[in-house]
DNA sequence: AATATATCCTATAGGTTATGTAGGATATAG
DNA sequence: CTATATCCTACATAACCTATAGGATATATT
């Protein structure tokens, strides 16, 4: 998505350039494209000139949502989970359970507040110097 | 090791104790326990009278190490990984890097700051009032 | 010395996840 | 019509998590 990020201007990019310029098997990739597609972050065109674009602008897709999609729960524990919770011995120690919190909640406002435009722009900035 | 943690001015404590206390499978806890003690963080004594206990002060023991121990590197990708790492296709971004490295860099303070003796105490205060 | 209590050690197993491979069906630009 | 590209599904493999199981060994107490 980063790739798809910084060309967005452009036409549709194949998976063929994408899993190239990445080092990833490009049949690998498809896949992943595919749930993103359906997730609703890319679209697609097939075909000659074909291939995948983003969505919606590079500045509303945050980190947080693409790995919550593709990773799960951000929370290093099921027991702090927002939206993933499940009960587990942890719960037993609140003082641990404020820890595994905290780092839950850092995890989430540092993803949530980090785009994708934000990573394309601070590569761009520092690549014109 | 949390558990051992608030007992420690006791004599050792059995795997049974521990694992009826936390509902955790005896035979599992076991396993664990024997992880920890050939990585020198608790000590045991056989037979009757016997069962665990740290093998250094709880305020020795940070959350890190047992972490690292039983689930491996903190770092969210391999790519910031201090002592883990492994090459991925991540490391083509700098700006994700950055983001992943203070995600690393944030849970390595966070947890090596972190002791069992603090959390003991944590909870000790909040049981007093 | 016998007994009961506990740890110690190893083998095994079922389910899930990560990381792919593979093959072909379908759409479309030129 | 043809080449290009996505779309869809099935399958494979290794590792990891969460155990279960059975017995060997040590030791405190009686």
């Amino acid at each position: 998505m980063l790739y798809l990020a910084r060309h967005v201007e452009s036409r549709p990019i194949p998976t063929q350039e994408i899993a190239a310029q990445n080092g990833i098997p490009r049949k690998f990739l498809e896949q992943i494209l595919l749930t993103l597609k359906r997730a609703g972050y890319v679209q697609s065109r097939r075909g000659p000139e074909g291939g995948y674009f983003l969505a919606k602008p590079a500045n509303e897709i945050s980190l947080a949502e693409v790995i919550r999609l593709m990773d799960g729960p951000l929370a290093p524990v099921g027991a702090v989970s927002e939206f993933f919770h499940v009960s587990t011995p942890v719960e037993r120690s609140p003082a641990l359970m404020t820890v595994f919190r905290d780092i839950r909640n850092y995890l989430a406002e540092k993803l949530e507040q980090t785009t994708l435009a934000d990573l394309v722009e601070i590569e761009n900035r520092s690549s014109e110097k």
